[in-house]
DNA sequence: TAAAATCCCATGATATCCCATAAGTATCCA
DNA sequence: TGGATACTTATGGGATATCATGGGATTTTA
């Protein structure tokens, strides 16, 4: 490694920016950084849980299909219908020279976005969300956070 | 890698666009532009588990034709119906200039489709409906989607 | 030779690019 | 340590290119 050339791989913090007339947003810098660095284009597509748009890399999206690809018969209709709503629901976002891309109706509309869309890492992914939506559930995450026990495992390979 | 070279091959996202009195339709720039570079024909034929019309390109029809070679023995039934359904209906479609196709008569009466046909994106494949049969099962495979718990993993390397 | 299929060019709508500016952040040097 | 300068990042708006589509011309074939 060395060189500072490759660093970690993870979405970090948040960031409010502004959405445009034309439906134009800024990818914070930081995580335009990471795409580019890992040569991968920005996927996004509707949750379909919850009021936001969710974020991928095509690589993840690629192994996605090449995982189906291999398992001819072993997927389950759901598992079909479900991936299919993801592929047929998701496109690409590259962005311009100033960072930019272009969220469409659909999305903008799924998210309750109108001038203000708030990124939100989340590790592997992130996501876009109205800025109070999200402010609402951060609340409601904290609090419970409060109640319940955490169990992550230490997944050493 | 240049800029304009892009590195995967996903058919994502959906598209509407007219079926003119001709029966041609545009194929949606960004599949053309796979197809192109993966210097591949497009092949479509009737899918035989719902009202679609499915398209491949031809090098995944060799492969189809490989996987059912190798699951089945020969001159089975299974083979016999599977090779049948498949290609004996197959065509390949290659565009004009502009990037249209013009679609069979038969494959427009199978899916329905009169003046506007949907390009879905199902990863390595697409398919083309008739706009409101496939709202309907877009709506039915969101609310199993949200019913069922899924499975289905982020695919991260 | 008539009908059908294919090719070619025109056009309007939309998305993309490019430059300018603003605002916020880091850097440098006395 | 202060304070001015140079960057990086975010945003705005106008110019440009691309795409889907329509119509006509030309070729094919039945």
């Amino acid at each position: 490694m060395g060189k500072g050339q490759k660093k970690h791989f993870l979405f970090l913090d948040t960031a409010l920016n502004k959405v445009d007339a034309k439906g134009r947003v800024s990818i914070p810098a930081d995580y335009r950084a990471l795409l580019e660095q890992q040569e991968t284009e920005l996927v996004a597509f509707r949750s379909f849980t919850m009021p936001c748009i969710e974020c991928r890399t095509s690589e993840m999206m690629e192994k996605m299909a090449t995982d189906i690809d291999n398992s001819f018969s072993a997927f389950s209709n759901e598992q079909d219908d479900l991936t299919g709503l993801i592929f047929s629901d998701a496109k690409e976002f590259p962005f311009d020279s100033t960072g930019r891309i272009v969220l469409t109706e659909k999305l903008l509309k799924h998210a309750g976005i109108t001038d203000k869309a708030l990124f939100v890492g989340k590790g592997r992914t992130f996501q876009i969300w109205n800025p109070d939506t999200y402010q609402a559930k951060e609340d409601d995450m904290r609090k419970n956070a409060l109640e319940k026990h955490f169990n992550i495992k230490n997944g050493e390979a």
